[in-house]
DNA sequence: TGAAAATACGACTAATTCGTCAGGTTCACT
DNA sequence: AGTGAACCTGACGAATTAGTCGTATTTTCA
């Protein structure tokens, strides 16, 4: 009884371990599973675990709460699109414009893939938001922005960059998300990016154009 | 005993639905209470009608479920909103940059204000928004938006200026949205929509340079 | 092998919620 | 006052959920 997930196949480390990686990594697949097939008022515990293979009791062994579990699945998601981001941002082999455009794309891309999981992490955030790492993790992307926005407006005053990077980094994110919420043909996403970042660049070029007039 | 909610105050009309009339507001301002001082997961149809002086039974009689009170809510705010941006964006004694700067700052500011009731609406917005009535509301704002466009945008082909309102009209929303999340001071509101009120007149100016370059 | 430590199990509890319904109250009109 | 319709009440049923805990299984290692 009780068929335990496959103890023999796991990415071996210290054997002590596997048990509990394997466990952790079958209930996070299950729980995105869950979010995507069912949406956020049905994501329950018991319902991860059964998908899971797993047990309410060893579920709660390894997560202290339900929120734990979304916060760490949308905190995984931050990881993959800050290191994204930075990739982009980063690359002084394109203009500042240029870079601005391919994020623009491929951050939109991004969000149209998966969309169903993303609503309904956005749905539950009322459950995990208020999480003390949260805030870190929103403030390491600001930094980012700040950082382009420093090398991208030389001639615009701190004040200026910064609105301008919390600006850029709020439409960017708000309006994908927007977007988003209603399935999109590939033309339309490209049409989509494409308009997002004209309206993105006209903002950086006109800062810089009153930067260098005062 | 079962002290009713003033039956001798009402603005009579028939009074035959005085009474009714009464416990419908009662229902609605308590049910902005409970949303502001307890959040969206504290709502609960009991804790409402306490709140309002009427039992739940009665509030069934006037409601089929918790979902209509919300959607009911969010409509009320739908119809002072549009108002409020049809009033500004018709003024045609204004020029359409002037009027775009005008509906941002008033739009951020209406944001800021009853914010917590608002961020409590968004996220019980998974119980509502898929109500028929819904749809019908966003494409009245879309409208208002396109007929803008049409006389903003005069040397743009249609394409573009849809993809414009729809941008412009999202990013509004979202973006003041997202910034009255956290409470903010006057100067900070009025430097926000100065920023916001430039990066999309910035966008429109850019769409005009170009289709009169075509 | 055998025993202790680590891990997993899942039935169960306590709490909360939505919405109903049988019965009481008030109103309009005679 | 009397009558029926409209209205109100709040205890209650049915359903769901988060998280616990005593027991069973598996692993480790002497």
């Amino acid at each position: 009884m009780a068929p335990r997930a496959n103890p023999q196949v796991s990415s071996r480390k210290s054997p002590k371990q596997a048990r509990s990686e394997d466990l952790v990594s079958a209930v996070l697949t299950a729980a995105v599973q869950v979010l995507r097939d069912e949406g956020a008022a049905r994501f329950t515990t018991a319902r991860v675990a059964e998908r899971a293979g797993v047990s309410v009791g060893s579920l709660y062994q390894y997560f202290p709460n339900k929120a734990a579990i979304l916060f760490r699945l949308q905190s995984d998601e931050w990881q993959q699109t800050s290191a994204m981001l930075r990739t982009i941002l980063e690359d002084r082999t394109q203009t500042p414009a240029v870079r601005l455009r391919t994020l623009v794309h491929a951050f939109l891309r991004s969000e149209c893939d998966e969309a169903e999981v993303r609503r309904a992490l956005a749905d539950a955030a009322p459950l995990y938001r208020d999480a003390p790492e949260a805030a870190q993790a929103r403030a390491s992307g600001a930094r980012l922005f700040e950082n382009f926005m420093a090398e991208a407006l030389d001639s615009a005053d701190d004040a200026t960059r910064g609105l301008a990077a919390d600006l850029v980094r709020t439409t960017l994110s708000q309006v994908c998300g927007s977007f988003s919420e209603t399935p999109r043909s590939d033309d339309q996403i490209t049409a989509y990016a494409d308009a997002l970042a004209d309206m993105l660049c006209a903002y950086l070029d006109d800062i810089e154009r009153k930067g260098r007039n005062a």
